[in-house]
DNA sequence: GTCATGACTTAGTAACCTCTTG
DNA sequence: CAAGAGGTTACTAAGTCATGAC
């Protein structure tokens, strides 16, 4: 029941099913920050209207009289409901949803069974983009069977639509990897249910790109003078699209395609960077030419590095900045079109994007070859490979919320490791007291004594630098994401042949779906690999 | 060339699940 | 055995890039 505020009273409001669903969209979503946004709240309460019926719509003119407490509180309840439900109860839910997975989340291609990636259709509710997005709120319907179009082949067994419904489309085309797809009302962009990571086809794509940049491997330094000839051309074109290579390989940002204004969050790659969104410093904190970054790019990340550069490129950024406002393009001769239309030119299959997984990969390898040693322990030897992942997440500014409970989880350590250390102090003593005792007397228990306070002291040290080399780790990770550069940038044969290599077992490294997914390359490495 | 569209990869977050610990 | 931390999975938005129409 809707409360809706009048003058003095706030009177309840029954609502028609269809607006009622759509308004417990928002009465769920009441803790997030976003709901007060106004933004989000008119885009809401547009879409809402249009769900309501006549007499709805007329009651109900302002949101800001609307009242959610109740359909908020009721939502809150079920949620409670949920998390207090006996291991039985849960464990009923569980058994039917693996029964969907039997059932719906696999396909047959090319004889193989493989799993889907997202075999469920999105359900509807209100969209929320990442950062400043003007469509926030906006209401994602529900679809039909009549939205959506299946892809199998011709003598495969054609999915029934639900009773009384029928599909889009029934097609058979072999030149794409989507079973499914349908349009999403609030882009107008098109969704797909595709193959899971760990699949065949997926698989072999994934070989395919680092293969791509492994031979950029061998033709990188060749490019690299190439674009340093570039900049001195007597062409903009040529100059602007060397200094944004210079970007796109020294810096690794994305190419930064064009977006429809309004459409989205205003965020930018390397082609569509503004002059706002650079500073040149002729000098700064020591260095020359220094250029700092300061804009949002995917996802609205912030990107924020300041970056000492060649006289040649700063001379060049001036040039490109000069007689422009703030919001005008800083590559205005250049586009990602052509940017990669030249990459492709130097080498087949070469984009903006290749430099990414390049340098993340080389990156990895290089960082591992310093950071870690054959005699190192286990838990060393995976500080390093962490730290290693870690310069690729930082190079590709790959960034995460710090974990709510992130400073808590922290002292807790802390406070461990304190215990511990007062532990070995004692078990040191407890050692000395126990050598003492052996030496003045030959009973052999007080060998087996000493041998025991031996192996403690050992035990507690050991155990003292794991925790530290986790605290050490922890620290380091607040703010940055290693899954992103694990799963898409590096190259796992070079994970792979690492743990052959230093003995360290790889499922410290990958867990069991990343093994999954990185299965070809499980298969195919050897101790020798070089990336 | 440019523009729209489609197909696919890359991305961060929230929900969920599991293991540890008091 | 409950609670909490930490790891894992699900979800879906937001990029990249090729293609084809004009």
């Amino acid at each position: 029941m809707l409360g809706l505020r009048e003058c003095r009273e706030c009177k309840p409001v029954k609502l028609s099913p269809r607006a009622e669903e759509v308004g417990l969209f928002f009465a769920q979503m009441l803790d997030h920050e976003y709901t007060t946004k106004e933004v989000f709240r008119s885009n809401f309460f547009r879409d809402w209207r249009k769900e309501m019926n006549l007499e709805e719509r007329t009651l109900i003119a302002d949101l800001n009289k609307c009242d959610f407490g109740e359909l908020h509180a009721m939502h809150k309840s079920k949620v409670e409901a949920r998390k207090n439900m006996t291991k039985e109860e849960k464990q009923v839910i569980k058994d039917a949803n693996q029964k969907i997975v039997d059932e719906f989340g696999f396909c047959l291609l090319d004889h193989h069974k493989e799993r889907i990636g997202n075999f469920k259709i999105e359900p509807p509710g209100l969209f929320r983009g990442r950062g400043e997005h003007p469509k926030m709120g906006m209401l994602k319907k529900r679809i039909q069977p009549e939205d959506v179009i299946i892809n199998c082949s011709k003598d495969s067994r054609i999915p029934e639509p639900p009773a009384g419904h029928r599909w889009k489309e029934v097609r058979h085309d072999n030149t794409v990897t989507w079973l499914v797809s349908w349009t999403e009302n609030v882009q107008g962009s098109v969704k797909y249910i595709m193959l899971n990571a760990n699949s065949k086809l997926k698989g072999e794509k994934d070989w395919e790109k680092y293969e791509v940049a492994r031979q950029l491997k061998s033709r990188v330094g060749q490019i690299r003078s190439q674009y340093l000839e570039d900049l001195k051309s007597k062409q903009m074109v040529t100059r602007q699209r060397a200094v944004a290579l210079y970007f796109i390989d020294k810096l690794a940002l994305r190419a930064g395609n064009e977006k429809e204004e309004g459409e989205s969050a205003d965020t930018v790659g390397c082609c569509s960077l503004r002059v706002e969104h650079i500073t040149l410093h002729d000098t700064l904190a020591g260095e020359s030419c220094v250029v700092e970054f300061d804009f949002l790019g995917k996802d609205s990340i912030r990107y924020y590095n300041k970056v000492p550069v060649s006289k040649r490129v700063f001379k060049n950024l001036k040039l490109f900045m000069e007689n422009k406002q703030p919001g005008d393009d800083l590559f205005d001769r250049l586009s990602t079109g052509t940017l990669n239309k030249h990459l492709s030119s130097l080498m087949p299959g070469l984009t903006a994007k290749v430099f990414r997984t390049y340098n993340a990969s080389i990156t990895l390898q290089q960082q591992l070859k310093e950071l870690s040693n054959m005699s190192d322990s286990t838990a060393e030897k995976l500080l390093s490979y962490n730290r290693a992942n870690r310069a690729v997440a930082i190079l590709c500014n790959h960034q995460r919320a710090p974990p709510k409970s992130f400073d808590q989880s922290m002292a807790n350590l802390q406070s461990k490791i304190d215990t511990r250390r007062e532990q070995m102090a004692q078990a040191k003593r407890e050692l000395k007291q126990a050598k003492k005792d052996a030496k003045e007397s030959s009973d052999p228990k007080l060998m087996t004594v000493l041998e025991k306070k031996r192996k403690a002291v050992a035990r507690c040290k050991e155990q003292l630098l794991r925790m530290e080399v986790q605290a050490t780790d922890k620290e380091e990770n607040k703010q940055i994401a290693l899954s992103t550069s694990k799963l898409n940038y590096l190259d796992p044969r070079i994970s792979v042949a690492w743990c052959k290599n230093l003995d360290v077992p790889l499922d410290k490294v990958y867990n069991k779906t990343q093994r999954d997914k990185f299965a070809w390359a499980v298969h195919m490495t050897e101790k020798d690999f070089e990336f």
